[in-house]
DNA sequence: GCCGAATCCTTGATATTTGAAGTAATGGAC
DNA sequence: GTCCATTACTTCAAATATCAAGGATTCGGC
């Protein structure tokens, strides 16, 4: 097995357990609470920051086209779950912000995907959960940095 | 350090790895081959199958609805990489199989994407490589079996 | 052979995502 | 201050995805 053929089969593997991850969490939140993955992860950035963040910013983190998080938050927006302003030190730039009823609703969600991750990954050894991790750190560096193609 | 947060510090770094190579891919086949991700896990699914496969199990293999599959084959159709047939077995099924021209399409884009793979898991030593494979089938064999929520 | 349930796909309505193009505001050089 | 390149965001069309409903066919029992 040459080392490119390997790295295809990792790739491979890396690309349909993280779907199927993905896909259960988001019927679950969907059966649960009515949510999305997306949505529950743009309200997770939010969480982190109380001082709110803006468009840009929400959309490096959540890795989506801006285009995107404009149409999320709006969203949002319609459930009440955020609030968007115009940035007093940028005309331009909007900050949008989780309301009272947002943090509730993130609570409750995030308790439950906790639990659903916990589940699932209890399937690895606290050890080969760490060692996945730093090692999946490299991957992203590496990723995150121009390359030359050998 | 919590086994729940340890599991979501994981959860997190795979989640946002693997978006990151999709859409380093993803953009790359746009770039290179006028293609996408989706048009190309599709193609490489028939590839290994030469005597064709139905729309159901293309759908299962690419892990995506059967709505979806009967649009890219339309697509893909429409482009001459491949064709569709009524199964001469049951005349509810749909074969697809590859075209020469989807064929060699294909393998072009092979080539190329194998080496953008191999050049960013080259950041990893082998034996890492194998470890994560490794590991990530236990999890997505997790997935695939139904658990209880301890 | 016939019937009802299950299977295989397609359709149509929506939802989500992307990319390119457009608008407004900023900031640095003059 | 004024101009131009840059930045922040929105908009729009097209691509991709889901879900539920419907049509055709098959299959297992009778």
């Amino acid at each position: 097995m040459s080392a490119a053929q390997d790295a295809l089969r990792l790739w491979l593997r890396l690309f349909s357990t993280t779907t199927l991850v993905e896909r259960e969490l988001d019927r679950a939140l969907k059966r649960e609470f009515g949510s999305t993955l997306p949505r529950f992860d743009l309200l997770a950035q939010l969480e982190r920051a109380p001082e709110g963040l803006r468009m840009g910013e929400l959309s490096e983190r959540i890795l989506t086209t801006g285009g995107n998080v404009t149409w999320l938050v709006r969203a949002l927006e319609a459930d009440k779950l955020v609030t968007r302003r115009v940035s007093p030190t940028d005309k331009r730039a909007a900050v949008v912000r989780l309301t009272a009823a947002g943090k509730r609703h993130f609570a409750a969600m995030a308790r439950a995907h906790e639990r659903w991750i916990a589940d699932i990954f209890a399937a690895l050894p606290a050890a080969d959960r760490r060692a996945m991790h730093a090692r999946l750190g490299v991957v992203k560096d590496r990723i995150r940095s121009p390359r030359t193609t050998a």
